[in-house]
DNA sequence: CGCCATTACTGGTCCTACCAGTCTACCGAG
DNA sequence: CTCGGTAGACTGGTAGGACCAGTAATGGCG
């Protein structure tokens, strides 16, 4: 298994840099970074890549830069958006910070119920096909992670079908926070993904346009993988107490 | 009442004129953007600027780069995360995406209740402190504007108690989706925003710890304010047919 | 015909000079 | 002495050029 190889440029490297420090508050809310000429001779590197680099912490809302003055951290957890939350589910030594998986698993596991619902009364039959469509390559499908994949397709289908950007947004800020752990997820779903009926079901809902069924539905498929997923959190959170080095060996991958 | 003035940067303009380009769809996905040398002509700035530019739409997946290659539109539904939704509210003449307007609603008020829930779970007594202070500033306080900030406060402080920090970003995220229009919401919610029995109801379920009661009681207050809003959205929607030159004037306001 | 090197692009990095704000410390007027 | 303004030394913002480092298409060679 070859992965592509991590060829991060300069920016992209100070930019990291200068997140960690900011989420592992070693540099804190109201305090100044180094000038940006002072900061591009520190890191040894020219003062445009820490230009580029400032630009993206400042869209990401972490800095705030006053022409003339000084940039200033500003306090992520009040600030940020939910394009942050990847840069929050791991720590530096790449253990995954066990608090932030569960805020996401309960974040998916309370809208998905509510984009079922909401797929089903605006989805039409359209989605209803593509949603059977990926349950009858659901049916045929071996590897785990080829269902893995078509089952993620199919909530990504819903989310389409409920014709909330909002939900899409959100959705997709979650889908790149799990992306690094895509193996993990494989292992811990290994058996919710064998419930190949209540994806039909969910489907059949959807093409009924039975709100309440749809979301109930929902709610039995996303409870079950979520507790799958609770219950593997606890048991790396005790492991990570007693062998605190370093998490399993799939937890990083190229960004 | 006085505003800062705009000092939008060039680099923030080109940013602007590319992300306005790509979400109308003017720049659709899969298309290559002009090389940045070429761009940086076109637009009559520096290389450099157009650079820091593209950075950032390449942080909020707007577009894909490639070293050596041509930089790509990507599919902004498929690939962007929450933070690009204070982007899609408003079209190029100032008008309100009602469509985009109802998915954030929407998806404040699925959130709200499971947010008030787990605050009454998670926050403790000095959550609950923390909201009984400010639903005594709220019974004294006169002006609307007043009331709406600490309204809105409030649920800064239910977000914190609930301890989920991915409840926190994308709450940010919607919150920096309506701050442009934040003096029509308080026109808006100005009726619900009295209800301070609800309020203080709210508090004192979280201060019991009760998770059903904190839930039926955000879902009451968020029901109400929600509806207000879409009412407000199918007028505006009527009266962007009738007259569709332009919007209410407190639409947009400096970034 | 097929392969591979040349070449003309692309983005990535660096440097330098200068513009444009902000802050401060100093100095003179009152 | 206090107040106020000004000069200068910072800060970030912009520009343009030179070069490095990948990519891809082209064309010539085997």
């Amino acid at each position: 298994m070859f992965q592509a190889i991590s060829k991060r440029s300069v920016s992209d490297e100070v930019f990291e840099q200068l997140c960690n420090r900011i989420v592992s508050r070693e540099l804190k809310a109201g305090e100044e970074l180094p000038s940006e000429r002072l900061l591009s001779e520190m890191l040894g590197v020219s003062r445009n890549a820490v230009r580029e680099a400032i630009k993206r912490l400042q869209q990401a809302r972490m800095v705030e830069v006053k022409h003339g003055g000084t940039t200033t951290v500003l306090d992520y957890r009040t600030e940020a958006g939910a394009d942050l939350l990847p840069s929050l589910l791991f720590d530096r030594q790449g253990r995954i910070q066990v608090d932030v998986a569960r805020s996401i698993v309960r974040m998916r596991q309370v809208l998905s119920p509510e984009i079922a619902g909401d797929a089903a009364v605006h989805g039409g039959p359209s989605t209803a096909d593509r949603l059977d469509a990926i349950v009858d390559a659901m049916v045929v499908a071996v590897a785990p992670a080829e269902l893995q994949r078509l089952a993620f397709e199919f909530w990504e289908v819903l989310v389409d079908g409920s014709g909330n950007i909002a939900y899409r947004l959100a959705f997709n800020s979650l889908r790149k926070t799990y992306e690094p752990i895509w193996d993990l997820l494989t292992k811990m779903l290994g058996r919710d993904l064998q419930k190949l009926g209540t994806f039909r079901k969910l489907a059949v809902m959807v093409r009924q346009g039975d709100r309440g069924g749809a979301m109930e539905c929902a709610r039995e498929y996303i409870d079950g993988s979520s507790n799958a997923i609770y219950q593997f959190l606890d048991l790396y959170e005790q492991h990570a107490h007693t062998a605190p080095k370093d998490g399993p060996p799939e937890a990083r991958r190229a960004p």
